[in-house]
DNA sequence: AATACGGGGCT
DNA sequence: AGCCCAGTATT
């Protein structure tokens, strides 16, 4: 289609919203926003650059926060390996690239966290690279206008949609264009109920023309989800401590803290889960000891019904014990009033919201 | 080529 | 309930 990128970039001109990040061509704020915007609507994801803005002006600070910190900031956001992974290339960015972010695709391509989209989307607005941008706006954009029917999340509709975008792109504006077209995604092209009749491509929009705009994109294959039943422990002790652990391994919220757990099969009926929790070996920090030679007065379930956390491959049954103790654990425990400072998952953020430990001393 | 990885908003 | 979001890394 002649004149593609001339059409649209006239539409971005008029139409595009004033965002923080498009006040700048710093490389360090730019690539902090698109990080943020992986997989993230630009209304959830601007409070959280703009608190990191604010604590991390440049990305020495960044680097030189410990890790713990940066997880707590981004604790809601989601997608938490995004954090680990913006606090290692901070740090290899300050620390080996002299704090000069690279300059080029190729190079930002190899940075942690940084992936085709992201690394063309810095090239571009940073460094005018004519680098094509693909995320799910250009996706839909490109797979209506042309009626493109192949399978967005497939190998060879990731290639034809990126050849297709490198071919439409202005190489004497990539930045705008990259923009443009992702801002037209967002904001006219939408998913459902697109405003295709004052569209300035409709003439020219295949799917429109042919009625097919709810069938595009096409996306294959439906994932599937996990059930999985979790039975929190919030201890106390008199004098108002509890017990918190750091998520390891390879599963959800890693690197988060959370209480001590007992996961189970199904959701089992109270006196099973009394039963079954004994054998629990609590750790933190490394010290472990049995639930059954705990000092254990009396544990006491929050609610009947357990509370339902919908993550995009599991859905959590999740149950918050209170187990009051008689005296200390010989494990590390914290303050309840120091709770604030860790990250936490957010059913469990939501859950001490209106959870208050003075119940129960 | 498939799958895991969060949380929230819209229909 | 299902789909989608300025995707990436791992298997």
């Amino acid at each position: 289609m002649l004149n593609f990128s001339k059409k649209l970039i006239h539409w971005y001109l008029q139409n595009k919203r004033e965002l923080p990040w498009r006040q700048t061509k710093d490389p360090y704020r730019i690539w902090l926003s698109e990080i943020i915007l992986q997989q993230t609507r630009v209304e959830q994801g601007m409070p959280y650059y703009f608190s990191f803005v604010e604590t991390y002006p440049d990305v020495k600070a960044l680097a030189d926060a410990p890790e713990d910190d940066v997880l707590k900031l981004w604790q809601g956001l989601g997608y938490y390996s995004r954090a680990r992974n913006l606090h290692a290339t901070a740090k290899k960015v300050a620390y080996e690239h002299k704090g000069i972010f690279p300059d080029t695709y190729k190079e930002l391509k190899k940075l942690k966290g940084v992936g085709d989209y992201t690394a063309s989307a810095i090239a571009s607005i940073c460094f005018d690279e004519a680098a094509a941008v693909v995320d799910g706006n250009v996706y839909r954009v490109l797979s209506r206008i042309f009626g493109i029917d192949t399978p967005i999340n497939s190998t060879p509709g990731a290639k034809e949609f990126k050849a297709l975008a490198q071919e439409l792109i202005d190489e004497k504006d990539p930045a705008t264009f990259n923009q443009a077209i992702m801002e037209f995604g967002a904001t006219q092209c939408k998913p459902k109920n697109p405003y295709c009749l004052h569209c300035p491509f409709n003439e020219g929009c295949i799917a429109f023309q042919q009625g097919k705009i709810s069938d595009l994109p096409v996306k294959k294959g439906k994932i599937k989800v996990r059930d999985r039943f979790f039975n929190y422990l919030i201890f106390i002790t008199p004098d108002g401590q509890t017990m918190l652990q750091q998520r390891e391994g390879k599963g959800i919220w890693r690197g988060l803290f959370d209480f001590p757990l007992l996961e189970t099969e199904k959701d089992l009926p109270e006196a099973r889960f009394r039963e079954s929790v004994n054998s629990l070996k609590i750790t933190t920090k490394e010290k472990s000891i049995r639930f059954s030679d705990l000092p254990v007065e009396e544990v006491i379930l929050q609610q009947r019904d357990p509370i339902i956390h919908k993550l995009s491959h599991q859905k959590l049954h999740v149950k918050f014990w209170v187990v009051k103790l008689s005296e200390a654990p010989g494990l590390q425990t914290i303050a309840y009033e120091r709770l604030g400072d860790f990250a936490v998952p957010r059913v469990i953020d939501r859950f001490m919201e209106d959870f208050d430990f003075k119940d129960f001393l």
